[in-house]
DNA sequence: ATTAGCACTCATTGCTAAAGAGTGCTAACA
DNA sequence: TGTTAGCACTCTTTAGCAATGAGTGCTAAT
């Protein structure tokens, strides 16, 4: 593979990432400087064809990349390169001011990535599980009701309504309340034990019933969480792309969009050392999205709750670009602010 | 319009509503059994052409149904068959002891009607204008940070994190939330005016700011709220039907069904006077959705909170069938229980 | 090693003919 | 007078076929 190869075979890629069409040798010739006649080019076709990275979609018609090209490309070719400034600048502006919580930070990721990627935007948000209870509270709201209020570390906050007896008094509440966030917050919830639990229940002797309901709460709350960290919107942008101008394709995307547990699994199957992954077609696990290609990135959102931002596009992407995005992304959301 | 010619009409729809294909006078003589002949039937649709309830695609095709005639099958012809008991048991079941509060409700509902009818369905909740705010509380978090506490009547929370100065107790805020507890819970948000506003800042002289922040992000969590009233499922199922076998159709229409706003605006123009409504094809305002139809049911759940049910699909839907289903869900969201 | 030239391949486009579904009209019938 | 059989006519759909054109692979010349 000499640089005159990967030099044509970058070509072919960046020429059918943008047309979607199979490129012909003499459309290379002209447009990208190579100084090189078509004829030459065919000839290192036909090699790179024989090397596996490009092939035709029948005899006498262009090349298109094939999956280990578009491998190839991304590990020895593409550099990565700059944003564009206005690219760059809405996204840095975008950020700006308007993250108060989690929450916000990855609408604002999600809404950015879709609508500069044009291509649907995965966020997984960190598991609850990981997260630590940063304080309770309970309010009366009725006779017989309260309202619990869970904040977690990232100021998440969840809310959930709990009978208590009648003439349960304000101050029954804050008793049970202070018991549980002086032992119980700046914990994990998977750091819980029986020896903590049991202390908790001995401090409370007399409000078992409503201290069982109260911690079942919390748990259900912190668990039902985890199940609701998949973030997923830009779907029907995708559609304007020519590889979904089939509607049977569109449907199989579509339905495989809406299991949300898929998806979380292929972004959950964490990375390893690297800040970022690419998964080109037929290496992706799932049929339906044999001829999709996957970007994952890793993100510590200020410096502490770790989490990926993904991107599902055709193969034909623009892997470059979009990683830088994703970097640049990645930065915001560490950024302590 | 004599009732064989209604016969007639009928055996179009229902032919056309199964096959979506036009229809011959040849197919209605055999697989209904009128007792005429083709040539009859053919004087009788050309009749019913002249009259605007049928109309050919072209000279010489069968006929299929115009949206004239769609609605005199529905206002005449259309009666309410009772729901299959399968379908019944069904729904019955799915409601029995997992409705919790409202949004159980509607999301048992949503499914429900995902499910059977297999078009996508929608669910106005009531709107946040018409709820009273029940009661606000406030919780110190951190020294700036105040937790904002909002219930509304039909007890939906909202929380939202409020600045505030360093140093500010804890009975500052409770001082806050008492004026506006005393003065306006129990009110209708769109029942807030200047005296109302008036008389809490003249007793809270001295905390201005951050009771400006607190009742702009009341109303900002107010009015958000009535952004999202609107509850959408079952996309993806309504790409089974021929008609959207173009993708530009089901780009046009993803589309459309991604515009909350809009959706929320059909289904808000509420229902006068009767149960339901059906609006079809050109009947509907928005042209993306001039080929389908519409059916919206009201429903009061457990007597009190009013919204609407709704679904959109091909003008090709079985009208009866789906308004029975409507018509049960919204029985057992009426259900005290 | 590169390139010009040329025959060859195969999808795409346009055209025409045949098939088929369904109508509309006319004339016969009850 | 309403109903029906028969038949010509219309218009879409399908298949087949030739022309077009993009692009290759090979050969021979540079």
């Amino acid at each position: 593979m000499d640089e005159r190869k990967r030099k044509i075979l970058e070509a072919i890629i960046l020429d059918y990432i943008s047309t979607a069409e199979p490129v012909g040798s003499r459309t290379i010739s002209k447009k990208y400087d190579l100084n090189i006649s078509p004829a030459t080019i065919r000839n290192e076709m036909s090699d790179l064809e024989e090397m596996g990275y490009i092939e035709q979609p029948y005899t006498s018609a262009g090349r298109m990349p094939s999956d280990s090209g578009y491998r190839y490309y991304v590990d020895y070719i593409m550099k990565k390169n700059k944003l564009d400034d206005a690219v760059e600048r809405l996204v840095v502006s975008s950020f700006r001011g308007k993250i108060n919580k989690f929450d916000d930070a990855i609408a604002v990721s999600m809404e950015l990535i879709a609508r500069i990627t044009r291509y649907p935007s995965l966020v997984l948000a960190p598991g609850a599980e990981k997260l630590s209870l940063s304080m309770i509270r309970m309010l009366k709201v009725e006779d017989t009701k309260a309202l619990l209020i869970l904040i977690t570390e990232n100021r998440q906050v969840e809310n959930v309504f709990i009978d208590i007896p009648s003439g349960f008094l304000e101050s029954d509440l804050e008793l049970i309340t202070n018991v549980i966030n002086s032992k119980l917050s700046g914990k994990k919830i998977s750091d819980w034990n029986k020896t903590l639990i049991a202390e908790v229940y001995h401090e409370l002797l007399k409000q078992k019933e409503i201290l069982t309901a109260v911690l079942e709460a919390i748990e259900d709350r912190m668990h039902k969480n985890k199940e609701h960290r998949i973030h997923l919107t830009g779907l029907i942008q995708m559609l304007n792309e020519p590889e979904f101008h089939d509607v049977k394709k569109v449907r199989s995307i579509l339905a495989f969009f809406d299991d949300k547990k898929i998806l979380e699994n292929i972004l959950v199957k964490s990375l390893q050392d690297d800040d970022y992954e690419v998964y080109i077609g037929k290496e992706n696990e799932q049929d339906e999205i044999k001829d999709c290609s996957i970007i994952k990135r890793k993100y510590n959102f200020r410096g502490d709750l770790e989490g990926i931002l993904g991107i599902i596009g055709p193969k034909r992407m623009d892997y470059s670009g979009t990683i830088s995005l994703l970097d640049l992304i990645s930065d915001m959301l560490e950024q302590k602010k």
